[in-house]
DNA sequence: TTCCTTCTGGACCTTGCGGTCCACTTTACC
DNA sequence: GGTAAAGTGGACCGCAAGGTCCAGAAGGAA
């Protein structure tokens, strides 16, 4: 077997290769979230990964517009996987109240270095294949909390009158409207009271279910 | 009386002045609706507003930092405005879907260029007196909504134990993420459901309380 | 070792764009 | 109508930043 690594039709790639180009990925990515993606110069780059131009445009030949899609790509991937486990298992309210605990933590720590939010807005007007990205990335993240959102309606927990998948809708809303407040505040508040809220309709719907009825106790926001 | 017009200490401005100076804002500001904050450069301007480099830095010494936080200013007026009558009445439920269908055609007519939006995100990271004027934008806006929902509670339509703030809080992040939902993708279901979302809640809780519980009918989502 | 491919360094080019300068015109007030 | 301030046009500058090129080093397969 080789040992070269095939990256596409015609590029391979050698152990030492592949580890430049991810290096360089990576500083980007770092790059873009202390700077933003427009302030991002390949020098800076180049600086922060000890590498030099050549190295940049051998790995990404489309340059610049290239070298982000990449890092939007692999941002991507961490936007989900840091939710794990949650947001796969969402069966329980325990279970949906660790992912807004999740969910909230992350983006109060990272501040205004919201990797997703730079690249979305950003990127995601200019460039089509960034825009796919993004649409693509919210999908599945909404085809998740759909799922879940399903799964506690099978258990009574939820109103099954609710369209689930515009439900999970109202709640990709309520995580991408508290991030943008963020970004521009500096504040969670919003992110926060966002979720809550969406959490509270959800839960008393399904205190509203004829078998499970007992109302008196209207959810307490705080 | 004068015929010229003062602007600040020391400036003053002819009529011609000041139409000229109202000229390269608004020109700028569809500009910016229609390339980006980032991407739009001063020969932009002044080709689109017939002036001329000297012009804009007459009337914007501090260059395009400047002109842009006019802009801005000039567009976080009009983002309340356009929600009038409605914002300032929300008293009924026939009111607050008005508003809700004002905002949803707003945002869906502008689609990707919401001037608001990308001012937020192109300048409110990183110059803090844009920054600032959102702040402030947002905390007039959710005042408006605070101020709605408590009317609401007087009349016993929401459930008066809900934190009025926070609940507009959560109306601001509806929007705000629906809009950077749209601004990525193109697509306005998530501004909607965020929105219908809420409103739901709201009403519902209304229902609750004691004297007018009516249970059994589920907040249809459609 | 040999030969081919991949990887690396850095000088250099090109251009776009924010910003400056200065001469000239128009307006306003006496 | 004179004069000073405000308004206007456009050539010009400087530089940052994306992108090109080529020579040479390192790595892998025979």
């Amino acid at each position: 077997m080789d040992r070269k690594v095939q990256k596409e039709v015609g590029a391979m790639l050698t152990a030492k290769g592949a580890a430049t180009r991810q290096r360089i990925i990576e500083g980007t990515s770092a790059e873009v979230r202390e700077r933003g993606a427009a302030a991002t110069t390949l020098d800076d780059v180049r600086a922060r990964t000890s590498t030099s131009k050549s190295q940049i445009f051998h790995y990404f030949p489309g340059g610049k517009e290239e070298l982000l899609l990449a890092v939007a790509a692999y941002e991507a991937e961490r936007v989900l996987s840091d939710q794990e486990p949650f947001l796969s298992a969402l069966t329980s309210w325990e279970a949906w109240h660790n992912w807004r605990d999740r969910v909230v933590e992350r983006y109060r720590t990272l501040g205004v270095h919201c990797p997703l939010g730079v690249l979305i807005t950003e990127l995601g007007r200019k460039t089509p294949a960034a825009q796919a990205l993004t649409a693509q990335l919210l999908e599945r993240w909404q085809e998740r909390l759909r799922a879940g959102v399903a799964a506690m309606q099978r258990i009574g927990e939820i109103d099954p009158g609710l369209d689930a998948d515009r439900t999970a809708a109202s709640l990709i809303a309520a995580v991408q409207g508290g991030v943008a407040v963020l970004l521009s505040t500096g504040r969670a508040d919003h992110l926060e009271a966002a979720l809550d809220t969406t959490l509270d309709l959800l839960k008393s719907s399904g205190r509203r279910t004829p078998e499970l009825l007992h109302v008196g106790a209207s959810g307490d926001p705080t």
